[in-house]
DNA sequence: CGTATATAGTCAAGCAAGTTGCCTAACTTT
DNA sequence: AAAGTTAGGCAACTTGCTTGACTATATACG
């Protein structure tokens, strides 16, 4: 039992481009997330943030939002339902269509967006001071690349 | 209800860095994990990684693994019993401590360590043709920097 | 030596965030 | 009007974790 590979792996794993990624995204949304319920939203979870992320101004359907979160209407519908039970968005029928539920942003919701912003800005400028205005741009651009290409030819 | 800062909150997310992370984490994660189940590995989980990443040659205890991996001992528990029905490890009692159980990679296991550092190069080879060289250490160094700093000023 | 305490592991229950399969109600097509 | 499609939601399951309670073994102390 030749296990002499577990050294190899163990110190692929300090560079391992899947790792250091997952690490840096996990520290990232963490802290945003924190300082979110640190500050006046105590209720939000990770979750949710999807469903802002794919409204737009004047009422979204869920089959809409399932869409740009990238999950099924089904987990949508439970999202929509759960941000709404914490007072972020309401739902109500669409006039246009019978069947469609329109989400819209409450209040509360369109302060929570402001605080959002607000807290993504901070998190991201303590990164750029200790990083600096470049390395943080090169780093979005690698980013983008990645996301962007298929990275996977078949 | 004035939700026009809907509008500057999708103009945000595409710049976001959480997301830009999370996005470029699960493309890398995704292809390796695919890789590794078309190239024979097909009972692999992401989660079963967090094991193999913690083993040391000689035998691992579940604490240990635990502890490397972040989670609890009753999570670290059950991934071991999912991983060990799989074949990849075997688990048995520690002549050291009557209550301790060691935890070895088999056979298969030792294959499939060689094969995930195969593919975690291949996917780091297609990123590395897409960007260059210097742009993936710059990334490298960014992404460990921001993993290891706190981001954090209380 | 025996009792107290700490440690290794597991069982059970539950949460979070999803999935698939199926179903109804409403719209659209023919 | 009948047939098909679409929006949404219910139920059950999966994955990956958690906390709480428990057993068995090991260690420390008087």
């Amino acid at each position: 039992m030749d296990d002499r590979i577990l050294l190899d792996f163990a110190a692929a794993a300090q560079t391992d481009l899947g790792q250091l990624l997952n690490a840096a995204a996990h520290r990232v949304t963490g802290d945003v997330l924190a300082r979110l319920r640190q500050g006046g939203h105590p209720d939000i979870r990770p979750a949710y943030l999807a469903v802002f992320g794919g409204l737009q101004p004047g009422g979204t359907r869920i089959t809409v939002l399932a869409e740009r979160a990238g999950v099924t209407r089904q987990a949508m519908s439970a999202l929509v339902r759960d941000v709404e039970a914490v007072g972020y968005v309401t739902s109500g029928p669409d006039p246009a269509d019978g069947r469609a539920v329109l989400v819209r942003l409450t209040p509360r919701g369109v302060t929570f967006c402001v605080d959002a912003l607000a807290m993504s800005d901070s998190v991201t400028n303590d990164i750029v001071q200790a990083l600096g205005d470049p390395r943080v741009d090169a780093l979005r651009l690698a980013l983008r690349d990645i996301g962007a290409n298929p990275a996977d030819p078949r």
